[in-house]
DNA sequence: CTTTCGTTGAGCATTCTGCTCATGCTCCGG
DNA sequence: CCGGAGCATGAGCAGAATGCTCAACGAAAG
């Protein structure tokens, strides 16, 4: 990922549907040196699934919630399987500090959330939790800063 | 967002650069339905922007934190730009519950996070904050079980 | 019954893709 | 100083995809 690699990514963020072509006469370099940088980019994992790309709101599920988790770290593995197993289960890490987890979860509605939470309660090896529901998007995800840093370098 | 168009992100998601022609094919589709609902979903917001599939790992960044912090809420809005105004802040979430803010930062190594956190901590409106830092990814993002579902219904 | 909406198949000109080659440049080790 | 290695480039080519439009059809809604 050089600088050239980042102002390519700078593009396609601005129009994710653009052609090689276009980007190529866009940045001035030949089409076949984007071609060949996007494609190893995709390649070497610089690149995350396109399920990324999904709105879960689309799919009928407005709320995000933060699910935090004590648990037995003796039974880490076994915790993150069955979360795992549960669908609106979004995204799981490992932390650092106070708290082991930090479940991300999206719900249809309040009460789908509240149902979710009592599956995650209820895995064996979960000692504690705390909800908090995402209120509000007060910085949407984005990348577009750093990426205009290592396009700059 | 019907079935047919969670069976079109599942493809989607199996095979990010399969052109339309491929993707109506392989669901018995015509080309003309694809290619519509496809611009549909991308125009009706169900897929957000493209910087999302994007790594920040491959941006030097590979480390992940994340910074609980309390607001004074009446300087919310103010406390939230200073935020956007940090290029490592990813996200921001404002949350129910005990702390207000969830703030998901990355970083390129554990000095820079240190760098990074103490310019969080140092906004005017910021009470207090902890940081946890994300040592592992247990359930990396994922929406595919969601999608199967919709894909079914 | 009639309107509306989404799907479908067809067609067409334009454009893009994927791939290969040979060339030229720059950086690095010998 | 010379010989790679690695990358960017320009060219070329066959095949495929795209964007768009049109007319027909069925189902669901009014």
């Amino acid at each position: 990922m050089d600088a050239t690699d980042a102002r390519i990514l700078l593009a396609l963020a601005a129009r994710p549907r653009a052609t090689v072509v276009a980007l190529a006469e866009q940045l001035g370099l030949s089409r076949n040196t984007v071609q060949a940088r996007v494609a190893r980019m995709e390649q070497g994992g610089a690149l995350g699934s396109f399920e990324r790309r999904i709105t879960p709101n689309a799919l009928g599920h407005p709320l995000t919630a933060f699910v935090t988790a004590r648990v037995d770290q003796r039974r880490l593995a076994e915790v993150s399987e069955a979360l795992a197993g549960i669908d609106e289960v979004v995204e799981v890490f490992g932390l650092s500090g106070e708290t082991d987890l930090l479940v991300r979860v999206v719900a249809a509605d309040a009460e789908d959330l509240y149902r979710i939470a009592g599956r995650i309660l209820a895995i064996p090896g979960i000692e504690r939790t705390a909800t908090a529901l995402a209120m509000r998007e007060l910085v949407p995800h984005r990348l577009t800063p750093l990426l205009r840093r290592a396009a700059a370098g």
